[in-house]
DNA sequence: GCGGAAGTACTCGGATACCCACTGTCCGAGTAGGGAGGG
DNA sequence: CCCTCCCTACTCGGACAGTGGGTATCCGAGTACTTCCGC
């Protein structure tokens, strides 16, 4: 049950785009350079992430992608779902309808007991997920990463933006 | 990041195992054509739990699995992580080690931030899952489930096992 | 009639093919900027 | 000198192969019951 790279990579996007100043853009190219992966398949996650009106795609030179919403008002939740889908990872096939021993009647009452918990979980889950948003990783970042490499990382970035 | 089929076929296999009598055992065969799912393929999950020492299989005639514990000892967490692995939905590549603006003495302090937001959202859902023992899935089924195939279902088993 | 041993049928357990989705890559559509030409 | 038009180069966006894990299946190892034979 392993999430994507995708949703990785499209997290550290994210947040390096969190640092441009308003209006400016980074390239796909860029931003794979940056985290030393593939160009053209990291573009892919960003394409989700465009699709879904998280991020801005912007065509020709000096092109490139930004964000499209404030910081604080991208959870991770948002960036996780545009790449990974919105439907819960665990899907109930339904197999309790295989007991020989229901009656033809189709019940169809509540869902499957044993999917209730499990989507329960999955609530759980989204629920951290979407409790965290860009600004707060960006506050945290500030504690974790030195302030050196921090400057130096946003000098590189906009250089090439 | 789909989980597989064979969660849910534990699971459920896990439920009808719990009315069993003390001691009587329910073959792989009974127990797949009781959910309608391939045999040879179920037995995989159950061969699953019982590495873990959740099930017991027994050889021979008669023989089959059953509950290795009390289910209120045997938890939803217990179960998926059997057959799912234990590690994280998110693995971490260590995508910002690539950053050319990183000093090249190995600072390898905290864990990348980012994967630490996610292997919290991550300890969310496996604490949902360990909330749930199978006694409390017992008492759902219960519920939710009426009475004559709860009956009729146990009385199928029995016949079989 | 009783005990023991061999045979048998049934079970689990691991080893073996198939297939879809994630991974990785390519090329085309579209646009913004720059330069050349004319007024 | 300034405006307009065209061209180029760069960007994103969708379409195309390769590979690993999940899915499905098979056959062998092992055991408990049954049955048969000898005592």
């Amino acid at each position: 049950m392993n999430l994507k790279n995708q949703v990785e990579w499209a997290l550290h996007c994210c947040s390096v785009m969190m640092g441009l100043p308003q209006g400016a853009t980074l390239p796909a190219k860029v931003l794979a350079e940056f985290h030393g992966v593939p160009k053209e398949y990291l573009s892919k996650a960003l394409q989700s992430l465009s699709q879904q009106g998280i991020v801005i795609g912007t065509l020709g030179p000096n092109g490139g992608y930004r964000l499209a919403k404030s910081p604080d008002e991208i959870t991770f939740l948002d960036i996780v779902e545009a790449v990974e889908g919105k439907r819960s990872g665990f899907s109930c096939a339904e197999i309790r309808g295989n007991n020989p021993c229901l009656p033809k009647k189709h019940k169809a009452g509540k869902p499957c007991t044993i999917a209730r918990y499990m989507w329960q979980a999955d609530e759980a889950w989204r629920t951290s997920l979407r409790g965290v948003t860009l600004a707060e990783l960006g506050r945290q970042l500030a504690e974790d990463v030195p302030a050196e490499v921090l400057s130096k990382s946003h000098e590189w970035l906009v250089a090439r933006g």
